[in-house]
DNA sequence: TTAAAACAGGACAAAAATATCTTTTTTATA
DNA sequence: TATAAAAAAGATATTTTTGTCCTGTTTTAA
């Protein structure tokens, strides 16, 4: 449903926001092997997460990525729109060219409360807000170091 | 969410089951300018889903596609994991190697419900069951003609 | 001042998905 | 039996997505 690309980004902002602020940035080599994600084409991206500003960096040593307090309130919704275009939750589960309850598919509305919901989740809650429910209660988003990101293992 | 490919699959099957029969047999052309979709792709489609017993074809003169009894009886399930293969419903939305309760995404639980939902739907519902339902309730399958698939406009 | 650490950017490469083309086989029927 | 219509099969092409590589630029600690 999400690109590879989305799926990388979101994960990467996410962890982003459990594990880094200004004083703690991390780099891509870092990101790249806690979340198993390949190193050279993360960075492209969040190359462009930092250009739509939903990322900060800084060079030099001791640079890397973080987020700030402004990039915690943008939404997940804002990084799929991004990556993956702002058609998303509009398109029809069978692809036809219009999806609405006018003209629905023989799945449309088996799909489209579903559809709804997630769209609403992504939109309303900030980045922050799921930082929060993960650490409070314990979601994973990367299986390779389940404790990293488990709650209570933070300090 | 789904390919391409396996959106038309779905959509052609959905069409033939509406449209045809043993005596009526459908070619690739028609098919492919009834639902918009590229006419050589289609054909290798089909190909792959005759090979699979999802539909069946005749060659020569007044031959086609067409769903026997046999092939109505087939879900949409059917379809999806031939072409998608059969872990489409069982994959993590944001791309983990593991999707359970045990050790959820942070969009998981919005998510699995939906999955289950529509997992079921596509395991249970046969063919038939779909296309009696689209004709009992008018569901579209092409945008591009519209009455072709409406209840009510066949005879 | 300098060297290393890290991101930035452009070009390139591989893989997968999508789409097309050509030839062969089958079959109804004139 | 010849012919034409249609699917089957295999080869090829295009596009998109994914992934890599190399070089440059900025920053900062020593
Ligand atoms: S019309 Fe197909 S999902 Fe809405
Ligand atoms: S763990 Fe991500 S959807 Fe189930």
């Amino acid at each position: 449903m999400l690109s590879n690309a989305c799926q990388y980004a979101i994960r990467s902002i996410l962890y982003l926001g459990m594990r880094s602020d200004e004083e703690h940035k991390i780099g891509v080599k870092v990101i790249s092997k806690e979340l198993e994600v390949p190193q050279p084409f993360l960075a492209k991206l969040l190359q462009q997460l930092n250009k739509s500003n939903l990322v900060t960096s800084t060079k030099g040593p001791y640079g890397g990525f973080y987020l700030s307090e402004t990039n915690k309130q943008h939404t997940v919704w804002d990084i799929v729109s991004l990556i993956d275009g702002n058609e998303k939750f509009n398109q029809c589960f069978l692809g036809l060219s219009k999806c609405g309850d006018d003209n629905p598919c023989p799945v449309h509305f088996t799909v489209s409360a579903f559809k709804q919901k997630l769209f609403q989740d992504f939109k309303e809650k900030t980045i922050a807000e799921f930082v929060e429910e993960i650490k409070l209660k314990g979601r994973y988003i990367s299986l390779k170091s389940f404790e990293i990101l488990k709650p209570d293992s933070d300090s």
